[in-house]
RNA sequence: GAUUCGAUAGCUCAGCUGGUAGAGCAUAACACUUUUAAUGUUAGGGUCCUGGGUUCGAGCCCCAGUCGAAUCACCA
């Protein structure tokens, strides 16, 4: 058989070794003797190019054949042996003794996160995390090709920012001297899409929001967007419990996924709260019927912070955000949002005050965002300019008016179940990961200093 | 942006009331034909994050800064 790949360990004894060849796949120990990989007078390649010029962290190739050694390993013996490329600085060697223990690994966050490529060379639980990432995605991409959908892409460079509440990343073009704004969500394009005429797109996308970094939030980061035409957010309910079920048992063959402490199932069928009815659940507070002065007061009583620039839609989310969204661990869909925290989803068809609009709350963290999708043009823009109200009231987030959107709605979309999937979310619940920087390759981190 | 903690050899980490730096692995050399955290002997390796200050003397104490982590705030 022919092998290549990089030497992690060797063990030297005289005419004789024994080293750790690691690829993709994982690692096998290979056995070299002398006489065998230097069969006439020239012993050159073994004691100089392997025994003296080699270093852990090289590549080389070997054919051999396998055999099981002495103490029972399975191991390539050497017929013949290749240096192909060098590494001219030392690889941090990480070292496992026979119960698992690791010793002198790599271990600083810092470093880790600056070199991953030393990272995943020397620490298989990373590549295996990001493996699994890999495959979450796959599995999400099938699903949705099988519902029919088709992937689009769209502008990551937009002039206005819009689908979604954060503070963008602006940019400039220089030859149509105009600004631009990096995506902070794809959703009024991919309805525009809807309005086209497919039945159903989906996008992986690349997001961008000028907010704080922690270990939830990169400035960067990874959504997708699905939406169906002739569905509504109960249709899109039951679709997201099917998914996510079907990733957690495609990536660890059961349902049930351990996060940090937490036992967490994804199988079906996910609690349901109304976001009223969990804030009742858990504050024991009745706020259906508060106007926002009522609101302000039970906010100071719960400990809550505001300021003046927070609508009623805020109070609520804010409470919630407080008092309910921290003790959902097992996936929990939170339903029926007042209609001013959600300036694109359709009001409910039984109540005027609220819209039909879900969120998947998993391990005390947003995982999905879905409603069915506001398709009236007319409420559309009345929407938008209450918006415009919010933002010069000073809410920074307020979104802006689009009139291009309005006029793609104008020519008729139809009715739509819409949602975004937080992917990083997502994958550090079902990788186990307690930061995001975890879950991704090159995670934001401030610039070395020179020198 | 705030608070707390951290930064010492390539990697993991010690270090003393403030007296000029130590281990293991890695590296180099020698020995060794079935080892596996190989082993034995020997050797080299440091601007103790940066800049100031206190002191006869600072890796250690004080001040300022850089970078990272955790928590909080904004957000997904």
């Amino acid at each position: 058989m022919k092998l290549a790949g990089r030497l992690m360990s060797r063990r030297i004894m005289g005419k004789a070794s024994f080293a750790e060849l690691q690829d993709a796949q994982g690692r096998i120990q290979i056995y070299l003797n002398r006489d065998e990989i230097c069969p006439g007078e020239d012993k050159t390649l073994y004691n100089d190019v392997f025994k003296k010029l080699s270093d852990i962290g090289d590549f080389i190739g070997i054919e051999g054949y396998v055999f099981r050694t002495q103490v029972g390993e399975i191991s390539v013996h050497v017929t013949s042996f290749t240096f192909l490329s060098k590494s001219i600085r030392p690889l941090p060697i990480v070292k496992r003794d026979e119960a698992g223990n690791v010793y002198d690994g790599f271990n600083d966050p810092e470093q880790r996160y600056r070199m991953r490529y030393v990272d995943l060379v020397v620490n298989p639980q990373v590549r295996e995390t990001f493996r699994m990432r890999s495959k979450l995605v796959q599995t999400m991409r099938e699903h949705f090709n099988q519902l029919g959908c088709l992937e689009v892409e769209t502008p990551i460079l937009q002039p206005l920012y819009g689908g979604a509440a954060a503070r963008p990343f602006k940019t400039h073009h220089n030859a149509l001297d105009m600004t631009l704004y990096l995506r902070i969500a794809n959703e009024l394009y991919l309805k525009r899409l809807i309005v086209g005429g497919f039945d159903g797109v989906y996008e992986f996308s690349k997001d961008f929001r000028n907010e704080g970094m922690s270990r939830f939030h990169n400035p960067e980061f990874t959504q997708v967007e699905l939406y169906v035409a002739y569905k509504d957010y109960q249709w899109m309910m039951d679709m997201t419990e099917e998914l996510l079920e079907k990733v957690a048992i495609n990536l660890h063959g059961t349902p049930e996924v351990q996060v940090g402490e937490h036992t967490i199932s994804f199988q079906r069928p996910f609690a349901r709260f109304t976001m009223y009815g969990a804030i009742q659940h858990f504050t024991g507070h009745d706020i259906s019927e508060m106007d926002e002065a009522a609101l302000r007061n039970l906010c100071k009583e719960l400990k809550v912070e505001t300021d003046n620039s927070m609508g009623r839609a805020k109070l609520i989310d804010e409470i919630f955000g407080t008092h309910c969204e921290p003790k959902l661990i097992q996936p929990t869909f939170i339903t029926d949002y007042p209609v001013e925290m959600s300036p694109l989803a359709k009001k409910h068809r039984d109540n005027p005050h609220l819209v039909e609009r879900f969120e998947l709350i998993c391990n005390g963290k947003e995982v999905a965002n879905s409603f069915s999708e506001l398709n009236d043009p007319l409420d559309q823009r009345a929407r938008f300019e209450e918006q415009l109200t919010m933002g010069l009231r000073g809410d920074e987030e307020a979104m802006m008016l689009d009139e291009d959107f309005l006029r793609a709605l104008e020519f008729g979309m139809p009715p739509t179940a819409g949602i975004g999937i937080g992917i990083d979310r997502l994958a550090m619940i079902m990788t186990n990961q307690p930061s995001i920087q975890e879950v991704l390759f090159f995670p934001h981190i401030r610039p070395e200093k020179e020198g």
